[in-house]
Parts: C-alpha cells; sequence; structure tokens
RNA sequence: GCGAGAGUGGCGGAACGGCAGACGCGCGGGACUUAGGAUCCCGUGGGGAAACCCGUGCAGGUUCGAGUCCUGCCUCUCGCACCA
C-alpha cells in the first residue's frame, strides 16, 4: 500500500551514510589547520527510544556541525550517553533485565536512531557514564573535592516512600507523592554525602556576567536559584539567660517593629528552651508534628501557619524590648538561622499569623499616604518613614536599613549578612545503579576516602534489587566487607553511588581523550579545546546540570586542574516539542495517534475505550498540547515518518516547525510540505545535470542575472543563521524560494553564460542545503558532476555586490497609505526616485494638486508624500 | 508575589521603525486520472460589485510612517516562591 516515494530517498540516504563513513567525516583533528570549533549537544539518558522532540536538538546541533565543517573548521562533535540512572533501575526491579543489559541495549538501539537521523558524531569517542573507565574517574572527581573540604557527610531528611519502601530523588517526587505509586513521601533522616556547593555561590553568580552568550532566561534562572540576599543577621538574647537565637533578616529596617520571634521546630535551641519548661511537652509535640509534615504541606504558601508560644522572652536589639519567642512550623530550618524576627505590620505572612494567634501589630515604617484610622488592613512591605523607632524616626526607611545595620553592629548585636537560597549539593542515592562513592568507614580510622590507585570501585554485578529503603549494595558482602586503606583492618564500603548529576558535570571534558586509563583528561588538550563553542540542550536543564558542570569547572580550576573556569562558552537553548495529548476522566492519557487525531477532528471529542463504568455515556476527552513524553502517551517515534518521507524531509520540518529557541507543536501531516519540496528540488537538479559546467556566469544578463542576485543574497541570509541565531526556519524557507526561482528561470537557459548562471544558482543551493539535508545534498552534489563530498567543499562566501536585486519596486504613499508602486533600478538616486513618484499617475491623482508638505524618500524601500 | 518570555489569517509561523501575513500545513477551484487520502497548477486575512475601507490582545503616546519604540492595562506560557 506503500505509495510510490516521490524521490528515491531510501537509496539517496543509505548511500550518502556509507560515503560519509567511508570519508571518516565526523573524526575530529584535535590539531592542525584552521579553527576549533567544540560542538556539544547536551548527552542522552538512554531511555530506549528517541521521538522527535529529541530530534530537534541533534537536528540543529547536526546542521551547524557540517556547516563548520563546510567552514574548514577543525569540529570536534562527540556522543555519549548519560547511562546510570534509575528508570533501568526500576526496570530491573519490576523483573526486568539487569540495569547494564538494558541499558546497553538502549544506547544501540539510540545510536542507530541518530544515524538514521543523518546525525554526524565522532563516534570513536563516544563514552557511556555507567562503563568502568568513565566512572573511575567520576569517582576521582569525588575524591577531588573530598580532599578541597567540597565533600562532607552529614544527616539530612531525605524522601521516603512507605509504599515503595525505598528513597526517592528529589525529582521523582511530584507535588509530595511517589512518581511511581503515588504515595505520599514522608521525611526520614539520613547519613548523606554532599558537594559545598554554596562555598562557590557568590562565583556562581558573579560570573554569570561572562556568559554573554548564554540566553537571557537561564541566566535569569541561575541567579533566581541561587537566590543572593543581603540583610542582617540580629541576636536575639533569651531573658534572662544568655543563650542567643540569631535571625536572618533582609529588613533591618522594621526591626523596632518586631513583636513575636519564631523559630524552626528543628532549630537546635529548641531543646534548651524546654529544659525546666512547664511547656515542655507541649512544645515537643507541636515540633515533631511539624517536622513530620512533609514538604509540600510544609512549604507550599497556603498551607495553615501553626505554632506555639513558648513561654520563653527574647530581647529585642536597640530597643531592648522583650517579646515571645515561638517554634512555627512555616520557618525553614535550611534558610538563613533557622529563626525569623516577627514583625506583622510590615511582612505579610507574620500579619497572617499574628492576627492568627492575637500578637501585637506595630508599625514602623509610615506608609506614604499616612496610617489607616483603623489599623492597617494588611501589612505594609513597601517604601515609608521610620516611625516607633527611637532615634531613627523621620528617616526614609531605605536610610533607616542602613543606619541600623551601623547601630546593630557598633553595639554588637548583629552583623551585615550575605545569604543564599542554594543549598548544598545532595548526591547520595540509595541506588545500584549509580558509580559507587569511593569511601570506607573504618572502625578504628573513621571516614577514609579510597586511594586513587584503587579505583574503580567496581559495582558488583549480582545484586539483589528489592527496595528495603537502603542501597542493593548493602546487601553484597563481598562489596561492602573490605579493609581499611590507612590501617588495614576490617572496614566497610560506602553504599550509597553518586547522583547522575555528578556524571554530566564533567562529560564535556572526557570527550578530549576518552580511553585515556592514566588519568580523567588531558590538561592541554582541554586548554586547547574548552570551553565549548557551542553547547546546545533543553531548557530542562537550566538550572541544576548547568550550575553543577559549572560548580565543577571552577573546583577543577582551582585545584590547578584546567586552566579555564567557565565550561560553556555559548549556550543555546531550544524550545521543547509539544504535541496534543488526550486525556480521558475515566482511562487517563491515551495513547495519541492517527486513528484518535481523526476521531477528534471529525468532531468526536468522546472517549474511543469501549467500557465505562464511571460514566453513563463515554465522556469527553480533553485534548491539550504537552511536552511528549511516554506518560502522556503523545510521543512521535521519527521511524515511520522517516519511512514515508525520508530522514531528510524529517530534518527539514523539524527545524522548519519554529524558531528553536520556543516551543514548537508537532504536526505529523505538515512533514509532508518539506517532503515535497525535496522531492521538486531533486527532480529539478536531476533535470539539470546535463547542464555542463563551463561558461562565465558573471555575463549572464536579464532573469540570469536577476536569479544570480537571487542565489547570493539567499547566500547571505543562510550564512547568517548559521552565524547568528540559528532562525533556520527562515533559512529553509528563503530556499524554498531560490528553488521555486530556479525551476523557473531553467528553460529560458540557453546562452552559455545563462546556463553557467543556472548551474551556479543550483549548486549554490545544494550546499546551502547540506547542512539541513545532508543526503540529499550529498546526492544532487555528485549528480551535478561534482567530485567528493559536498561536506569537503568549502562553504561559498557570497557576492555582496550580487547579494541585491537589480531593480527594487517600491512604495509610493500619499499620507502614508500606499497608493502605487514603482520599479526602480536598486541604486537610483534620490531625486530620480522622487521626480519619478511625482510623476506616477496615481500619485498625482491623490495628490489631486493639494501642496506637498513633505516628502519622505527612503531608498530601496518607499516614498511618502505628506499633504497639509 | 518575584523573574523571564509571548499575544499577528483556520493552523505553525514571516516581517533593519518603511508595501503586514514570506515559507509551509490546511482549505477552495482546476488539471492529470478507472480512482485519488498521490502529484501538478491557480487561489486563499475580513468587508465590498467596485473604487476603496478595516485589520498584528486593549487604551493612549512618539513619528511623515508603529506588529516593531514609549506609558498604562489584559491574557497566556515558563522558572522560582511561606526564602525571612
Amino acid at each position: 500500500m506503500a505509495a510510490r516515494p516521490l524521490y528515491p530517498f531510501a537509496e539517496i540516504e543509505t548511500r550518502a551514510r556509507a560515503l560519509w563513513e567511508r570519508e571518516d567525516l565526523f573524526r575530529a583533528r584535535l590539531e592542525g589547520p584552521g579553527r576549533k570549533f567544540y560542538a556539544l549537544m547536551m548527552f542522552p539518558y538512554p531511555s530506549g527510544h528517541l521521538h522527535v522532540g529529541h530530534g530537534r536538538n541533534y537536528i540543529l546541533g547536526d546542521a551547524l556541525v557540517r556547516y563548520r565543517l563546510m567552514r574548514g573548521d577543525r569540529v570536534l562533535s562527540p556522543m555519549g550517553w548519560d547511562a546510570f540512572g534509575l528508570p533501568a533501575e526500576n526496570a530491573a526491579i519490576q523483573g526486568g533485565k539487569h540495569p547494564r543489559l538494558s541499558t546497553l541495549a538502549n544506547i544501540a538501539r539510540m545510536k542507530e536512531q541518530l544515524q538514521r537521523w543523518g546525525c554526524g558524531y565522532d563516534w570513536s569517542r563516544e563514552i557511556a557514564s555507567c562503563h568502568p573507565g568513565y566512572y573511575r574517574w567520576t569517582q576521582w572527581m569525588f575524591l577531588q573535592l573530598y580532599r578541597a573540604g567540597l565533600a562532607y557527610r552529614k544527616r539530612a531528611p531525605v524522601n521516603w516512600c512507605p509504599s515503595c519502601a525505598t528513597v526517592l530523588a528529589n525529582e521523582q517526587v511530584l507535588d509530595g507523592a511517589c512518581e511511581r505509586c503515588g504515595t505520599m513521601v514522608e521525611p526520614r533522616d539520613l547519613e548523606q554525602w554532599f558537594f559545598r556547593i554554596t562555598a562557590y555561590a557568590q562565583r556562581l553568580l558573579d560570573d554569570l556576567r561572562l556568559l554573554d552568550r548564554w540566553p537571557e532566561r537561564v541566566l535569569a534562572m541561575q541567579r533566581n536559584w541561587i537566590g543572593r540576599s543581603e540583610g542582617v543577621e540580629l541576636d536575639f538574647r533569651i531573658s534572662p539567660g544568655e543563650e542567643v537565637v540569631r535571625c536572618f533578616t533582609t529588613r533591618p529596617d522594621t526591626v523596632f517593629g518586631v513583636t513575636f520571634v519564631a523559630m524552626a521546630p528543628e532549630h537546635p535551641i529548641l531543646e534548651r528552651v524546654c529544659a525546666g519548661n512547664p511547656r515542655a511537652g507541649a512544645i515537643r509535640a507541636f515540633a515533631g508534628k511539624a517536622r513530620r509534615q512533609n514538604f509540600v504541606e510544609r512549604t507550599s504558601a497556603d498551607s495553615p501557619k501553626e505554632g506555639i508560644d513558648t513561654g520563653v522572652k527574647v530581647r529585642v536589639p536597640l530597643s531592648g524590648e522583650l517579646v515571645p519567642l515561638w517554634v512555627v512550623n512555616y520557618v525553614l530550618p535550611e534558610y538563613g538561622t533557622g529563626a525569623v524576627m516577627g514583625v506583622p505590620a510590615h511582612d505579610e505572612r507574620d500579619f497572617a499569623f499574628a492576627k492568627a494567634h492575637a500578637l501585637p501589630v506595630r508599625v514602623v515604617i509610615e506608609p506614604p499616604d499616612g496610617i489607616p484610622p483603623g489599623g492597617l488592613a494588611q501589612a505594609h512591605v513597601g517604601e515609608g518613614r521610620q516611625v516607633n523607632s527611637g532615634p531613627f524616626d523621620g528617616l526614609p526607611n531605605s536610610e533607616g536599613w542602613e543606619r541600623i545595620a551601623d547601630a546593630v553592629e557598633k553595639e554588637g548585636v548583629g552583623r551585615r549578612r550575605v545569604t543564599f537560597r542554594l543549598r548544598d549539593w545532595l548526591i547520595s542515592r540509595q541506588r545500584y545503579w549509580g558509580a559507587p562513592i569511593p569511601i570506607v568507614t573504618c572502625a578504628a580510622c573513621g571516614i577514609v576516602p579510597v586511594p586513587e590507585e584503587s579505583l574503580p570501585i567496581l559495582l558488583p554485578p549480582d545484586v539483589e534489587f528489592r527496595p528495603t529503603g537502603e542501597s542493593p549494595l548493602a546487601r553484597s558482602p563481598e562489596f561492602v566487607e573490605t579493609s581499611c586503606p590507612k590501617c588495614g583492618g576490617k572496614a566497610r564500603r560506602e553504599t550509597d553511588t553518586m547522583d547522575t548529576f555528578v556524571d554530566s558535570s564533567w562529560y564535556f571534558l572526557r570527550y578530549l581523550s576518552p580511553r585515556d586509563t592514566a588519568r580523567p583528561f588531558d590538561r592541554a588538550l582541554l586548554d586547547a579545546w574548552l570551553p565549548v563553542d557551542q553547547y546546545i540542550g533543553g531548557v530542562e536543564h537550566a538550572i541544576l546540570h548547568l550550575l553543577y558542570a559549572r560548580f565543577f569547572t571552577k573546583v577543577l580550576h582551582d585545584l590547578g586542574h584546567v586552566g579555564f573556569d567557565e565550561p560553556f562558552g555559548a549556550l543555546f537553548t531550544q524550545g521543547l516539542i509539544t504535541k496534543v495529548a488526550y486525556q480521558c476522566p475515566e482511562h487517563g492519557w491515551l495513547p495519541a495517534g492517527p486513528s484518535l487525531e481523526a476521531r477528534v477532528a471529525g468532531g468526536t471529542r468522546t472517549c474511543p475505550e469501549p467500557r465505562h463504568e464511571r460514566f453513563e455515556a463515554p465522556p469527553e476527552l480533553r485534548v491539550s498540547l504537552h511536552k511528549m513524553s511516554k506518560s502522556k502517551g503523545n510521543t512521535v517515534p521519527p521511524e515511520p515518518l522517516i519511512e514515508r518521507f525520508g530522514a531528510d524531509a524529517v530534518r527539514l520540518y523539524t527545524l522548519f516547525v519554529g524558531p528553536p529557541e520556543k516551543e514548537a507543536e508537532w504536526d505529523d501531516a505538515s512533514v509532508v510540505g518539506q517532503y515535497r519540496f525535496l522531492a521538486r528540488f531533486h527532480d529539478l537538479v536531476r533535470s539539470l545535470a546535463p547542464v555542463p559546467a563551463g561558461g562565465d556566469p558573471k555575463g549572464a544578463k536579464g532573469a540570469f542575472d536577476d536569479l544570480r542576485r537571487a542565489a547570493h543574497s539567499a547566500l547571505r541570509s543562510v550564512s547568517e543563521a548559521f552565524e547568528g541565531d540559528f532562525h533556520f526556519n527562515t533559512a529553509i524557507a528563503t530556499l524554498h524560494t531560490l528553488a521555486d526561482r530556479i525551476g523557473k528561470a531553467a528553460p529560458a537557459a540557453e546562452a552559455p553564460a545563462d546556463r553557467a548562471a543556472l548551474r551556479e544558482a543550483a549548486l549554490l543551493a545544494v550546499r546551502m542545503l547540506a547542512p539541513f539535508a545532508p543526503h540529499l545534498a550529498e546526492e544532487l552534489w555528485s549528480s551535478m558532476g561534482e567530485k567528493g563530498s559536498v561536506f569537503r567543499r568549502a562553504w561559498p562566501a557570497y557576492d555582496p555586490a550580487l547579494a541585491k536585486s537589480r531593480e527594487v519596486e517600491i512604495a509610493l504613499q500619499v499620507n502614508g497609505k500606499v497608493r502605487s508602486r514603482l520599479v526602480v533600478p536598486s541604486d537610483a538616486a534620490e531625486e530620480e526616485i522622487r521626480s519619478r513618484a511625482l510623476a506616477d499617475e496615481r500619485v498625482r491623482e491623490w495628490t489631486a494638486g493639494r501642496p506637498i508638505a513633505k516628502t519622505v524618500v527612503v531608498p530601496g524601500r518607499l516614498v511618502n508624500f505628506v499633504l497639509r
């Protein structure tokens, strides 16, 4: 039933790929003439199948790589696999294959998919983060951080799913529930390893300024995530007593408005507050309950603000006033000092809390339009003048801020401080399928790092994956039991593995020397090749991956391992590919497909499933746009489209679908447009193939001179797309138009110069098409009698004199409205244009003898006659 | 709430302050066909017989001229959010 193809893309594509393989086209030349160009696409997690949404990343990158090859650059375009991770292990738990086997199978399949798409990489540099030859060095990285004091262990709460009996990573917790079974997650305390990324917070923030070729939104997200805030730390002394409760505030100007102090239930001083306190029982009960609240309940903005008065009083700095100390659920232990001063008049949360617990509200910043007679109806958080603030009364609060900060520093009851929202990076995972943390615990020596020469610590091949809450490694005696590297006594290996973000924080360094068994990377090569010239990936990694990779790079720089301290010079984040998804109130997400699409397009929006128990009639489907994902049933595999239209057409549509940095909706039906174009272009160039080389296109006249100009002008815009914003959607539209013009001009080509011009235009079009539709371009290149791969021929330079048309049509306006048009030579002088415009009959009608107040001439664009 | 971005035909989207809607899908008509859910050609923002008028989320402004710049709103998307 398969219709005959419009052009023989299957053979063409096979042939082209064979040629590239023979030519070893994508083998990187690390040395030699030409500029280096490190093109990096975020390496994928080998989930098993790529869908067309993934393609956007790789096809965009491949087009760029091919363009750079044609520019004569020494291109490094490697590919690898972010191959550790939970899905493979979850599959094993559910009785599937060992993660290693399923991962390897997935890698093989996805590699083939990339090749079928025509995406070229230097596969001799392929890496997989689950390979011992790789994770050996991930462990080495850990040891570097450990030695530098940047890796440490402490007790910390983790997400525990009581139903799966396992620990979950934050990203596996959706709205407080386990991703897999939907059970609400509970906090649990475990010994965990952390990387001290907070030590680099300021630099990670400051150096964002250097990243001028990163998208603004990514920079903003990083700034936001780091979350620097300037404030003052104030000491509230418990009275009577010597203990101090420290509060961080960004509003020291409101200190005279403090009417209570609130601390987190986890606060270390809590036990001392309880000692000898008649309310100790109630306080402990409340704190315990608050601590057990799950993350979402605790941190969502509209959950109830609860608290208990400890009965203890603390003294407010400067004013010396005594206010009650409360324990509340809404203060977080991790941020600031774990305690805050309560200023109901000037903080919305404090205001709500004070109203609920009958605490006084004292205005100390007068709003510009005064204090309403009945008191504040809500907190005044804006600017104003200091009132009720002792010696600071009358100052604008911005000045009060500084003066009060000075005063508390002078009196030694506080100090200016900078706080970050960024937390240390928890890297422990109680999981099997990751790089083991190279640490042993010895009864005599304590925590001992494994010596570098003992790496890698290999994963044992046989473990039981049954989830119990501790790492499956803990159940492998041959793994756990070891000897202490220091004293030789009996010791226990750390059984946690590392977060996969650790693997991806340095992979771009390994590509330069992927098989080096002596060291993780080669500094000389890195210093020559880094930073990456163009990094391409999805926005979903805008924060964590990019921040961690930057952190690692800075650490390696500071330890003297590399000579640069930012890894990615230019970043391009392409928008998500979305696709309609169908949701039935009873059956959930239904797999999208042609039949369902046709059903909905035909006006039937009800669920096609035969059985409906909760509904009398089949309910309406909810149709909405979502990122392609397996769970929503709206992924589109590339294979059927490639079989029907060829990889080139799929590539072209993927690039054509919209500006690459924006979201785009995938529409299978639209692929045909690019297919038709390629087929037309194929037939056209084949029909031109007998046109012999020779003749000088410079002598072309009339329509063929115009054709040359069209070709060179297209060349200019396509080249600019590669050098600029990667808006290949318009570049491809330009090629459509050029191909159309070639086709229209072709039949009239007779004079040798005209034929030469035709040939020139066709060859230029083929070469411009090459980065986008490489297979067809390769075929047409040789069919025109050109030798060797089109990618070995230098990208053509456009002739600026030619890259504009001979004549232009300009608009003639009267009072800003177009009334006529005029064709003039594109280099016509302003005076000539003006007089010819004035002579235009329609212009004369519209001006009708009325005086012309002003004439605006924009050469090449328009003439505007302003009447009055 | 804070930050970033976006609102243009039936749809995806084009437009250095200068002819709004390039290019593609879809749709309409025609051709070729036993047939067309293939292909090719023509047409396709709205109104109007036409001249012409109206059209880029809304309201103002700057300008000879605004989708584009400025001011104030509205809507949507994304990120962060009891962050003290």
